[in-house]
RNA sequence: CGGGGAGUGGCGCAGCCUGGUAGCGCACAUCGUUCGGGACGAUGGGGUCGGAGGUUCAAAUCCUCUCUCCCCGACCA
């Protein structure tokens, strides 16, 4: 992509309303737009890494024998009344009329209609266990939205649903997807914390939040500091797998938000307590028959009997996802995107556009590493060096090509690395070579 | 939902108290000089001051109503 042609508004100074620093890059670099309170606008930048984040949550779901579907957005509220939960729900649910004065709503989530497609689609328990999913925008009529995408009122999220037989097998389940987060959230440079959550009516232990650390964080956490130097669960894994020790590992450590803090089992850490800040990028949850007895989603069990099925749920935040990685990992001069979700591979700065060496030797590059399978944003704007580095940093590409006369006239150009700010002159097939590797 | 604040060109803001018909920086356009870390000069375009009503000879400025947005708290992927 040619930065000449792209749509990326960006602004040198900090927009009044942003209070924290995601936000701020994410105004700053043209990635989203405000359109109302919680409710933003994807520009071209924001939409690549977001569709990089989906897309790396969709390939594990996947990989972990989830299937994917798509629900709609506007529900009908006669299965919410099923459940019994379009009294409880409240005014977050954003609830709208149709012509024939139906009565509709936004989803705010997908239990009562995955649950309506279930029930009329399995019969036996020979069809369990059974994972579905979906990406789709949520609408959650939140209070008081805030922090740009962190806390909006529109969101995008994926949302697993489970159906087992019973108890056992939903706790495989469960721990299945307890493993498959930290995958997922590991494939995008974070390390993400499970935490006990609260459960709910069920009870048990079946709840976790996944929580990264980063100073801006919504939520205050506590945990055993071995948890933040544990293994992430990455290559071989096989989903056929008892991933009990895994899970017993994990939750083995004090690890709790401030909700579930226990002062007393908290101090016993002592020096190996790490208090920090959190943001919730994902919630897995069991929550056994709740909505198939409620709604009526019973299976044959191998003895013949009806047994209503055991459910649970379990979300990401993607659009969040997008704001807590810049939480997680930016400096004072902007983003520092993780080579997995980077909205371009590479930036290539032309310091003297119209120059005849310059211009050429970044076409060449920008085209041979776009045959090399790389996405490369080639800044060839008739702009002051400043201005593009100054860019460039801020959108926080992972590599930086920067060619100028001064080098160009000796034969080379500059890669740089934008977390660690490492400069190195190389020949423009050096360079080629290097980063057709990655 | 309780408490606080703000709406003035694309962005950031001043003007409002003490009414007199809109200004600054950035951005944008043109020209010139510059050109490896957000240049400089000149010229120029763009707003009727969130909306409605009222007071007044005259309203961005005063009054009333209303809409929207932001911040703190409680709630939440």
């Amino acid at each position: 992509m040619y930065l000449s042609k792209f749509l990326m508004p960006t602004l040198k100074e900090n927009p009044a309303e942003a209070q924290i620093v995601s936000h701020r890059y994410m105004m700053r670099s043209g990635m989203i737009r405000q359109s109302s309170a919680g409710i933003y606008s994807w520009l071209p930048l924001g939409l690549r890494v977001l569709k990089k984040i989906e897309q790396i949550v969709r390939e594990e779901q996947n990989f972990a024998g989830c299937q994917e579907l798509l629900m709609p957005t506007i529900q009908p509220a006669t299965i919410w009344r099923e459940s019994g939960r379009y009294e409880d729900y409240g005014k977050e649910m954003l609830r709208i009329t149709d012509r024939h004065e139906r009565e509709m709503l936004y989803g705010p989530t997908n239990e009562e209609l995955i649950t309506e497609i279930f029930r009329g689609s399995v019969r036996t328990y020979k069809d369990l266990p059974k994972l579905l999913f979906h990406i789709q925008w949520k609408f959650r009529d939140e209070v008081r939205p805030r922090f740009g995408v962190m806390r909006g009122r529109e969101f995008l999220m994926k949302d697993t649903y489970s159906f087992d037989l019973d108890f056992e097998g939903a706790k495989r389940t469960y721990n299945k997807m307890f493993v498959a987060y930290l995958r997922t959230f590991a494939r995008m440079g974070l390390r993400a914390i499970p935490m006990a959550a609260d459960s709910g009516p069920i009870g048990g232990d079946m709840s976790h939040e996944f929580l990264i650390l980063a100073d801006t964080g919504e939520s205050e956490v506590f945990c055993h500091k071995d948890i933040l130097s544990f293994d992430l669960p990455k290559d071989n894994i096989d989903y056929n797998e008892d991933f009990q020790p895994i899970v017993d590992k994990w939750t083995g450590l004090y690890a709790a938000t401030d909700e579930k803090h226990n002062l007393n089992q908290a101090s016993l850490l002592a020096e190996d307590l790490v208090s920090a800040r959190g943001i919730e990028v994902g919630h897995i949850f069991y929550f056994g028959t709740k909505y198939s007895k409620s709604m009526n989603a019973f299976i044959s069990s191998p003895s013949g009997q009806e047994v209503p099925v055991e459910m649970g749920s379990y979300g990401i935040g993607i659009s969040r996802l997008v704001a807590g990685i810049i939480e997680a990992s930016h400096d004072d001069d902007g983003i520092i995107w993780p080579e997995s979700v980077a909205p371009f591979d590479i930036g290539i700065i032309n310091l003297s556009s119209g120059n005849e060496s310059c211009d050429s030797t970044c076409e060449d590059l920008y085209f041979r590493l776009g045959n090399a399978g790389l996405n490369v944003l080639y800044d060839d704007r008739d702009e002051r060096a400043g201005v593009k580095f100054a860019n460039m940093d801020l959108i926080g590409l992972p590599w930086q090509i920067i060619a100028g006369t001064r080098g160009i006239k000796n034969g080379v150009i500059e890669l740089k690395n934008r977390a660690t700010g490492e400069k190195d002159e190389m020949t423009p097939n050096s360079v080629l070579n290097k980063l057709a590797r990655i």
